[in-house]
DNA sequence: CTGAAAGCGCTTACAG
DNA sequence: CTGAAAGCGCTTACAG
């Protein structure tokens, strides 16, 4: 049997609206507050959170829509946001959305209508569709990965990252590059990342860079290798990112190359398994579960109505390791 | 404005309670029914999920709870859960204990007092405390990856997997093979696989096997590889866990071999990153994925009081690649 | 600081 | 098949 608030307020021999400030942090009578308190040890009261929820209009739960659910990028931010929730007393509800934009809408609306105190949206995309959703539900929103004038932002330093890299491979007298991007559609990656590149290296002397587009499939990465390489003969591949720089790795040892005799290559992400793998991949890290708690404590300042920048940026940090070659 | 069960009766001319008995299939008149569905549609009425669960005192909530988010197994093994809860009209909730076992305790006393109408528990390790817990709580529980007779579970076939393996391997050729397994406090990993392994080898003639026992750290496989390799000098390390394979792997071509020339390394999984990798790890692969549709599908059933067989066991597949030489 | 009362939006016997 | 009424467990003005 599930104890409830009236037969605490029984047993403490006071009214239920007592024991509802106790339980609220309104104004108590010390000795009453004892005797509440020793009431709800000894029965191990819980409150039931969907009459609270039901009188309140509101929650202390904060949905998070996700992409995908297996990729690196976003287990590390869930962990960050998870943990910096529960620190705050907050709750994470996770809605994954299998990359389908439809699904994306439909889980605002659902999160909204669940009454979610707030909503992270690891974004791959924004469309004008979703600033009109976010519009439409009253819900705070916080876009990480991705960023609109029109909301609040957490975004990773893709650009600086970019310059980085880009400073980075030139610096090793690499004079033929490809540049290996994706679509600009995806602003974080497929803008900024070699937005940054490029003005690292325009400047260069005598250096050929091919810019080449593929998609974020690892896949596809193998399979247009032998080709890409034929046509340009490059010393070094940049890859947009450590997917697309593990496919290009992969489909060069096939072809029998040696990492980084005969190739370079670098990503941008951090995953572990650049680590992992032999050799190292050079990459851009990215703070992901940094991020996350970043995340985590702007959207619960926006549910107090608290002051939050428009726009925060995480960090990154360049990882020098085996993949790339010293060319004179 | 949200509209209410009360609007939508007002503007249909018929009792709140009509209007809930079309929304629950209650027996309801063809014209009442098409008028009320018009109100429906036109008010974009959806029921207040607070206000129900309150009142029915059960929700179409599961909730999942995972030793850590940035696993693969776990990530793949979630999307199957959540596709098949999705299909059947349940909604998941995902909580995460960061291997943390009090937080697990925790977290099933938190779920069953939201009323969710299930439970799904990928575990780890399954102590006394668990059961007891499960016991407590009234709300049906499923065990997925390890097994225990007082539950439902949902197991991999880890002594098959580990069977052929064995039978694999030896098959090969190898005639001095190391068996780097983990724990026995985790039936799953630490003792099937390595009982399936045994078997699988026991009546090999002339072969030579050391059961080496190491953590579930990819690092410490790196690590303790040079002492391991000069102590056996094994043609094969057969790994406990991909996780294992890798990081025995990255060790071994940091010491200059190379494989599966110099050394033949296996798995158990099937992480994607076995196939990205060079040389291809082989492995068993396990279906998480599938093995999530089948877990969604018995949490289901056993929250409907339907029959559900005590132990499900899902299927596994030997994936041969690169990463084991033929021995004469 | 405390209590009595109303009401959040739904469901569920109970009549008819 | 349908309606009126009670009640799920809480919170929140309103008095005092």
């Amino acid at each position: 049997m599930t104890v409830t608030i009236g037969e605490i307020a029984k047993l403490a021999g006071v009214a239920k609206s007592t024991v509802s400030r106790y339980l609220n942090g309104g104004p108590i009578g010390d000795k009453t507050s004892r005797k509440i308190e020793q009431v709800i040890n000894e029965t191990g009261y819980v409150p039931n959170t969907f009459a609270r929820s039901l009188k309140a209009k509101k929650t202390n739960i904060i949905g998070t829509i996700v992409p995908r659910l297996n990729s690196y990028a976003t287990s590390q931010t869930l962990i960050g946001i998870d943990e910096e929730l529960k620190a705050r007393g907050y709750q994470l509800i996770i809605s994954n959305t299998s990359q389908d934009l439809k699904r994306e809408i439909e889980s605002i609306y659902s999160l909204a209508n669940q009454k979610v105190a707030g909503i992270i949206l690891l974004a791959t995309k924004v469309t004008e569709r979703h600033l009109q959703v976010f519009a439409d539900v009253k819900v705070p929103v916080l876009l990480v990965g991705q960023q609109r004038d029109e909301c609040y932002s957490l975004i990773h330093d893709d650009e600086a990252a970019g310059y980085e890299i880009g400073k980075y491979v030139t610096g090793q007298g690499h004079k033929n590059i490809v540049y290996l991007g994706v679509t600009e559609e995806d602003i974080a990656v497929g803008v900024k990342r070699k937005k940054g590149f490029k003005r690292a290296t325009e400047k260069e002397e005598d250096c050929e860079i091919h810019y080449v587009e593929t998609s974020f499939s690892l896949k596809e990465a193998v399979h247009i290798f032998p080709q890409l390489y034929q046509t340009y003969h490059p010393t070094a591949i940049v890859c947009a990112t450590d997917n697309i720089a593990l496919g290009i790795m992969k489909a060069a040892q096939m072809e029998g190359l040696t990492i980084p005799r005969d190739l370079s290559i670098t990503g941008f992400g951090g995953y572990d398994i650049t680590e992992i793998i032999h050799p190292g991949i050079t990459t851009a890290q990215f703070f992901y579960q940094e991020a996350g708690v970043l995340a985590a404590n702007s959207i619960v300042k926006l549910v107090h109505q608290e002051e939050v920048e428009k726009l925060t940026i995480s960090g990154f940090e360049l990882i020098i390791r085996e993949s790339v070659d010293k060319i004179r």
